[in-house]
DNA sequence: GTCGATAATAGGAACGATTCTCATTTTCAT
DNA sequence: ATGAAAATGAGAATCGTTCCTATTATCGAC
C-alpha cells in the first residue's frame, strides 16, 4: 500500500467530488505522472498495452479532467495530449516539435518565471481581460528532428 | 484592380511557389486579413456565406498554409483556426478565452516582446532543443464571458 | 455479509472535423 | 484556339472523440 504525496493528494481531490479511483483511472495516472510530456489517448492506450479499452480511456480522461485532476494539450492535428494539473505538477511550459509534434516539459527558473508572469500582468492590464493563466510554447526540433 | 503591399508580398510568394491565387484564394485571405483572430473553418464558410464549398475551403487553406502564407492554431475541442503568418501580418500573440474557445490576438510592446525573447533564449540554451520561434497564450475570460 | 442504490465499464454506434477521390472545369502558356 | 497542368465540387471515407445502453462493480445502510 504505497501512499505517495501525489496518490494523496488525488485521492483526496477525487473523494471531495464524489468520484472513486478505480484501477483504470490510477493506471491513467501513473502512466502520466511518469510521462515526460502530455500524452494523447491514444499514446495511453499503448502505454496500458490496451488493457483499458479506448471507450474507458476517454471516459476516464474527461472524467480525471472535471474533477480537476488533469489539463487538457490542444496539439497538432487536433489530438488533445493530457498531463497532470500543475497543481500536482507544478508550473511549466513546452517545448514543441515543428516536425514530429512531440511536446516535452521545460520549467523556468524562479526567475525567468517571475519575469514572464510580470509581463502579462503588463498585457492584461491594458486588454479587457481577465487573465487566470498563461502557457509559453517554444517551438523548434527536438534532438531526432534536429 | 487595388494592390495593397499585402496583397503583393502574397501574389509574390504563391507565384514562387508556382500557385495560383484563385478567387476563391483571395477570398479566404481577405476575410482573414479583416479578422481579428485566427479563424476556423467552418467559420470563414460562413464568412463567405458559403460560396466555396467546404471542401474547397479546406484545400484552399492547406495549399495557404504550405505556400507559407496562413498559419494554423490548434484550439480547443480539436478546432484549427488559420491566420495570416507572422510574415505578413507581424508577430503577435494570443488571449485565449476559456469559456468560449475565442481567440484575439494581442502585441506586445517592443519593450515586452525584447523582454521575451529574451526568457526564451535563456531557458533554450540549456534544453538540447533548436528553437524557431515561440507562443505565448493568455488564458482568461473575455469580455462576453467574464 | 446482504441488498439496493449509484457509479463505472465495455463495446459499438454515432458524430463532427478534416481529408480523399475523381470526374469536370478552369487557367495558363503556347 | 489548344493542350497540359491546376483547381474545383460533391460526396465518400477517415479519424479522433463522444454517446448510448446493457452489464458489472462499488459503497453505505442494514
Ligand atoms: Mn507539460
Ligand atoms: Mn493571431
Ligand atoms: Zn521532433
Ligand atoms: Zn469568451
Amino acid at each position: 500500500m504505497t501512499n505517495t504525496k501525489l496518490e494523496r493528494q488525488i485521492a483526496a481531490r477525487l473523494a471531495d467530488g464524489g468520484v472513486r479511483l478505480t484501477t483504470a483511472r490510477a493506471a491513467v495516472i501513473h502512466s502520466l505522472a511518469a510521462a515526460e510530456g502530455p500524452r494523447s489517448a491514444a499514446e495511453l492506450y499503448d502505454d496500458l498495452s490496451g488493457s483499458v479499452p479506448l471507450s474507458s480511456l476517454y471516459r476516464s480522461l474527461a472524467v480525471l479532467e472535471a474533477a480537476g485532476i488533469l489539463d487538457p494539450h490542444h496539439g497538432t492535428r487536433g489530438i488533445t495530449r493530457y498531463e497532470l494539473a500543475e497543481w500536482l505538477s507544478g508550473h511549466h511550459h513546452h517545448l514543441v516539435c515543428v516536425a514530429c509534434g512531440a511536446v516535452d516539459d521545460v520549467r523556468l527558473s524562479d526567475a525567468i518565471e517571475a519575469a514572464l508572469e510580470h509581463l502579462v500582468g503588463e498585457v492584461t492590464q491594458s486588454a479587457a481581460f481577465a487573465a487566470e493563466g498563461h502557457s509559453l510554447e517554444i517551438e523548434g526540433r527536438c534532438r531526432r528532428c534536429a
